[in-house]
This record gives C-alpha cells, structure tokens and sequence, in this order.
DNA sequence: ATGGGTCCTG
DNA sequence: CAGGACCCAT
C-alpha cells in the first residue's frame, strides 16, 4: 500500500503536462504573459496556489490534451499490488460466499417447498419416536391453539403465550432436528408417516403440490385424514413450523458448513506466503476477515477453495463480485487518489473492528504517510482528516435508486443497512432478510456504480460503450443497463453544462474582459460546485486534468456568449464538440480488476 | 431500425 | 436522476 505514491503522481502531472505542450494556439485568444488584473473578478478566479501559474490556451487545445491523464495513469500501473489486493479480497469473499451460497441453496431449497418440510422430517425419523411425537403434537397443539385464541383481547399474555407456544414448538423441532442428523435416512419407513405416507412419489415437489391441491379438495388421496385436516384448518401453524424449522435447519447447517470450515487445515496456507508486501496487504486486510476462522481464508492460496467447496448454490452469488469491485473501486481510489491518505471512508468497512481502533490504525497510516511533509502541513492535513473522519463516522448517505429494486422482496431497505450490504465485508451471520436484501442489489445498477459513473466522469465525459463496458465489468450489460449508464452520463454532461453556461454568464455579466481571467482551481466556485455534485463526499482527489478541461469550457462558454453565438439554437453544439475531444483514459483501476 | 445524444420536465 | 420527445448518424 503506498498512497504517497499515488499522491505525488497525482500532484505533478498537470505540471509535465502543461511545459510538454507545443505552441499550438487558441484562434480567437492569445496567451498573455502578464495576466490582467483580475482582482474584481469573483466568478472563477482562483485563489489557490495551485493553479496560480498562467497556462497558455494552446496548451489546452494540443494534441498532447491525454499527457496529463497518461501520466497518471502510469503512475497507477507503477503499483500493482492493488490488483492483487482486490483479488485477495475477492478471493476472501469468494469463499464465504462459496460457504454461504451453499448453506443459502440449501436453505433455499427447503424454504422453496413447503413439502420439504414433510419429508426432511417425517420421513426421517423411527417410526417409534415419531408416531409418539405425533400424538403429542395433535393432543398438544390445539389446546395452545385455544390458548392462543382466547387470550387474542389481551396484547401481552397473547404474545407470552405465543412465545412459550413457540418456545414449545422451537424445542420439540430441535428434538427431531437432533434425529434428523444423528439418525440416518431409513427411507423403508416413510410409508407409516402421516404426512406424506400414500404418496407414490417422494419428490418434495409432488408432496407439495397434493398436499396443496388436498387443501382445496378435503381428504383427496390422503389416508391420514384427520391429521391432515387438522393441518388444513390452521395454516398458520403450519406456518410456524416451517419458520421454526427454517430457523433450526438454516443455524445447523451454517454450524456444521463453518465447523468443516475450521476444521480444514488445508485451507489455510503457509504463512511463508506472506512476503513482505503481502503481509502489509493481508494485514491492511484483516478487516475484511471477520474473524479467525475467516481469515485463514484472506491468505492466496484460498482461492483454490472456491470451485472445491460448492458450485451448484454459485449462481446466487454470481454478481456478488460487483459489488465488491465497485466498493473496492470507491475504497482504493480514496486510499491511492488521497496526497494525504484519509481513512477508509466507509465505516462499514471495519464494522468488526471498534471504531477507535480503525481510527487509530488510520491515523497512524496518515501520519506515515505525512511524516515527509512539512510538520505544519502535516498537522493541519491531520485536523483536516480528523474533521473528515468525524464526518465520516455519521455519514450515511444512499441514494433512493438502488433501492428501487423490482424484486420480490417489498422489505424497506435502511439506508445504513443497504451501504454497509454493499461492502465486501458482510456479516457472514447475517440472517436470510439480509442476506435477499444483498442479493436485490446485484440487480442492476447501484449507488456505488454510480459514485463510479462520477468519478468517471472527471477524466471522460463521452464514455463509449466499450468504456463503459470495462468499467462496469460486474454489471450484466443489457440494453437497459447499458441506456441507463449513458443517460447518466448525460445527466452529468448536463449538469456540467449547465454550470459553465452559469459562471460563464456570471463573469459576463460581472464585465470580464479577457477570458484568460477565467480560470479554474479547486478554491474556485464552480470546481466547488461541479465537485460537490460528482464528489459529494469529497473523497476523491479529483486529477488536475479535470480542472484544465473545466476551464477550457468555460472559456468556450464565455467567448460564445460574448460572441453573441447563444442566439443560434444550437450555439452550444460546438462547444460540446471541442469538449468531447478532451476526454481522457479512464484510469486503469476503474476498469477491469484483473491482473 | 437502432444507438447515442440533447432538451425539457417532474 | 429518470422519462419522454426529438434529433441525428449509422
């Protein structure tokens, strides 16, 4: 992990750039060596020292408009562990999401067919115990049933009741579940049980469907018909024993998938693996491990796991990756674009780790990284990141969209809940709610694909689809995706416009004389704005590139207007088509994770 | 016809 | 930001 590098690449290449220009030049305005004074103009002037030098206009309208972003992008690629980080990541995950996509299928499968029920239980118990258990269940139930209802007036003994019904319930299931596992399958018996006894065919599909079908048409084919019947007038019952059973079978084959997990030392790897730079990266990892028993998993070799342990329950989880590329996008690019590294933005990141300590180990990496710097500067980046990290903290901020999911599950999604689901690190305890909740977003597009899409937007603003395409890997592209993307970037494009016809205007207005007044730095209002709006969280160190290319644009947009060219309809039209041409390459991070 | 773009509206 | 109307190039 090296951020510093990242940084200092980032803050020299608009320099190397801007001296590499040749002397193209501007049509309409000369570059002036000794600017004007400009001490009344408020719209853009800059006030940082950033940007303090003078740039020629026909720096901006060179060919070499890339060399800025190519050197960027070079001095990405100078630090490719972070490739391999993510692939650790994903490798991580890939397995806990092999582990839960099995636990998930086979959970699914039970909770899928209501009939499942009939024949993972009944059919596998003695027939001694079961019909003893039976009789209990008939004798016993209806009398909690009665309770159950004559207690309806009263909130409180209604719901103590219910629970010790449950409570009664949740016990004898754990009973039979404990049968279910310790005893094997002795399928000669099933016959003699009521629930699925006469049933010529055993496929939990076929029980089901005569079990419902028997729901309508009283006693049809079923010998067992008092039982049945007593089924049938309470649903609700049913309903709770399928949810307790769901909740047993789900919790013991978790237990037992992640015992077989801990139990396998072939799982974990050598720690001679960990040279020295891994080990910086498994360490700066070690968040993303839950616990020991997962972290074994952070190490390489785990990716091996994953084609091993489970393949069938995959497809659940297939878009599981996206997620994680897209958070793990958000997360590097704050750690590499940062000069000054500011800590993980996303709370959930370390949502096992107690914040002070993340804080800490954050601060700790700050001050690694600054301790080359002035002191003073230093110490001020340091206030500036404690005040950041303060916001942090209480920032959860989700965009309505990717919860308008158009799948089945009409849950509410809190807000905190859905950004920290969308993070790699998710609780791998949390319950199927979350877990379908999880599984929604993969859908489509989400606020971190959209997060992306911005910070996309500052090196290009005519994405092409193949650009698209490599950016949004984890993202199954159809028309509808793809459409949604560039409208995006429309919007974007839009915004953008927007604002420098404004400021444009306003400087007009504010009786600029000279356009080599407009400039663009980060003090600057309108950088303030474009950043608040693809930046908001102000995160992303956004490349100077973007600012050369925002005051071109305005300068556009300035000498237009003072040209009076805005009485042409499509006035604008030219200045999109000089913009278009400034786009830069999208840096290589936000496109395909792979090595 | 289709895809990609702007403009307008909510 | 999305939807729709509309335009334009292929």
């Amino acid at each position: 992990m090296n951020p510093s590098l990242w940084g200092k690449g980032m803050f020299t290449s608009s320099n190397i750039c801007l001296e590499d220009c040749p002397a193209e030049q501007l049509s309409h305005f000369q570059p002036d060596p000794a600017p004007p004074d400009v001490s009344n103009v408020s719209v853009t002037l800059h006030s940082d020292n950033e940007n303090m030098k003078m740039l020629p206009e026909s720096a901006y309208y060179s060919s070499s408009e890339a060399g800025s972003s190519l050197i960027f992008s070079s001095k990405l690629e100078l630090n490719p562990r972070y490739s391999s980080c993510d692939h650790h990541v994903w490798n991580v995950n890939s397995g806990h999401q092999a582990k839960r996509a099995r636990v998930e299928n086979i959970i699914k499968g039970m909770t899928g067919s209501p009939g499942m029920y009939c024949l993972k239980v009944t059919t596998n118990q003695h027939e001694e115990t079961d019909c003893v258990q039976e009789k209990e269940r008939i004798q016993e139930l209806p009398s909690h049933q009665e309770n159950t209802e004559r207690s309806g007036s009263g909130a409180t003994s209604h719901s103590q009741t219910k629970k010790k019904q449950h409570e009664n319930q949740h016990q004898r299931l754990r009973t039979r579940f404990k049968n279910v596992v310790t005893e094997p399958t002795d399928s000669s018996k099933e016959e003699n049980y009521p629930m699925c006894s006469g049933s010529p065919d055993n496929s939990p599909r076929d029980s089901y469907s005569r079990f419902e079908s028997s729901s309508n048409t009283k006693y049809q084919g079923w010998k067992k018909v008092k039982l049945m019947n007593y089924f049938q007038s309470r649903p609700d019952r049913i309903k709770l024993m399928a949810d307790v059973l769901k909740y047993e079978l789900s919790r013991a084959v978790s237990r037992s998938v992640d015992s077989i997990f801990k139990s396998m030392p072939l799982l974990q790897t050598s720690p001679n693996d960990n040279s020295g730079t891994v080990e910086t990266d498994v360490s700066l990892k070690s968040s993303v491990c839950k616990d020991n028993k997962l972290r074994l998993a952070c190490y390489e070799n785990a990716e091996v796991q994953v084609p091993d342990v489970q393949t069938e329950a995959l497809s659940l989880v297939v878009q599981k990756p996206q997620l994680e590329s897209s958070d793990n996008f958000v997360l590097q690019s704050r750690l590499r674009a940062h000069h000054h590294p500011k800590p993980p933005l996303d709370s959930t990141v370390h949502e096992d780790q107690p914040p002070e300590k993340n804080h800490n180990a954050v601060h700790q990496h700050a001050l690694r990284c600054l301790q080359d710097e002035p002191s003073e500067a230093a110490q001020a980046k340091l206030e500036t990141f404690d005040t950041y990290w303060n916001s942090v903290k209480v920032r959860s901020k989700v965009n309505s969209r990717s919860m308008k999911s158009p799948q089945t599950h009409p849950v509410s999604v809190d807000p905190t809940l859905l950004e920290s689901l969308c993070l790699p690190h998710v609780k791998i305890e949390s319950d199927s709610l979350v877990r379908n909740k999880l599984y929604m977003l993969n859908e489509g597009l989400t606020t971190n694909h959209l997060k992306k899409a911005k910070l996309m937007f500052f090196y290009t603003r005519y994405p092409s689809s193949l650009v698209l395409k490599m950016c949004f890997h984890d993202v199954q592209f159809t028309r509808c995706i793809t459409s949604q993307l560039i409208k995006w970037f429309s919007n974007f494009r839009e915004f953008y416009y927007i604002q420098m016809e404004k400021f444009a205007r306003h400087a007009l207005m504010e009786g600029v004389a000279d356009v080599r007044v407009l400039t663009v730095g980060r003090q600057s209002e309108l950088f303030r704005a474009l950043n608040m709006h693809y930046n908001k969280a102000n995160d992303f160190q956004v490349p100077d590139r973007f600012l050369e290319v925002a005051e071109i644009t305005l300068r556009e947009f300035y000498i237009a207007l003072s040209m009076g060219k805005d009485r042409d309809p499509s006035w604008k039209k030219a200045i999109y088509k000089v913009i278009c041409k400034l786009d830069s390459d999208v840096p290589t991070e936000f496109k395909t994770h792979s090595e």
